[in-house]
DNA sequence: TAAGATTGACTTATCAATCTTA
DNA sequence: TAAGATTGATAAGTCAATCTTA
């Protein structure tokens, strides 16, 4: 294979390992999404923001905070906190130091509905990804995120606008 | 570790490998579809869709196949597909052995289009993906996604012919 | 009756603008 | 003036129902 056609096409396996990415993302989550509705009417996006407000200190996150660990906008974490809400399993509570901030916190009624629908979860992530992978596979993904999102975040600017 | 452990959470070690997949595609597919926006105006779904095609015997597929082909359902499709009908990147053919049935055609600007983006496009996989694993990961993660789905399924392809 | 594709109603996420406090 | 969060307008995807042909 020639160097200069890698200038344009990625090569096979670098398409293996990047398409193969993208499909089995897409799939699985799903997958995923689709069990969690079903059994728990719960949606990933909500069981997501439940997960992190429950590893949290305090039950609670700042509203930017949380918008970062579920990898959402500002405004689509401000939509999704209001239908927690409205659903009872978060409220909202100000920032003693600062009152522009807020923080989303995790209700009883939130970390219940969490721990029944966590089972249906993991079961899934182990039926579907856990499982088809040995130790040393799981190893490898791992050390592939950690070099991927680890190495020194690349900010883009670029581009022109 | 306790057995009994294992029943309800997921180790340390699956943790890892399965939320750095999340959050690592999350980021990634933010950035490149941005990165794609600002430079062609054209969101990465509707590449997906151009890629497909271009790479399709005849640069058509059916509807259905299409929508398999890009993990999207057939109505979320069918939207996709007037859209880019309406720029004139794709056109909509009958099927000549099935009246029921529409191939989704790539046009030539189509194709026009999917060559000028892709090199924004594939230098972006490489700057944030390919480039900062080596060819042992890279396989590593090729053989991960083969063992998850399993054998069959449409390979996606990244590059216009 | 079923298969292939589309449409209607609705949900969810985004950007840009706005409001409030630092 | 900037930072944190929310809101208005809008884009894009989903399910269920529908239309057309097999």
């Amino acid at each position: 294979m020639e160097v200069v056609n890698q200038r344009v096409a990625l090569a096979e396996a670098e398409l293996a390992a990047w398409g193969g990415f993208l499909r089995t993302h897409a799939e699985l989550v799903r997958q995923l999404d689709d069990e969690l509705q079903r059994a728990h009417k719960l949606p990933l996006s909500s069981y997501d923001v439940l997960v992190q407000l429950a590893n949290a200190p305090g039950r609670r996150l700042r509203m930017a905070e949380l918008a970062d660990a579920v990898v959402l906008s500002r405004s689509g974490l401000t939509r999704l906190v209001d239908r927690l809400v409205e659903q009872g399993l978060v409220c909202r509570s100000r920032v003693d130091c600062d009152a522009r901030g807020m923080y989303a916190v995790l209700t009883d009624a939130g970390l219940a509905r969490l721990r029944e629908a966590s089972q249906t979860h993991i079961d899934g992530v182990r039926r579907l990804f856990v499982d088809r992978l040995d130790e040393e596979e799981l190893a490898a993904l791992a050390r592939a995120w950690e070099r991927i999102r680890g190495g020194g975040a690349t900010p883009v600017c670029d581009e022109p606008r």
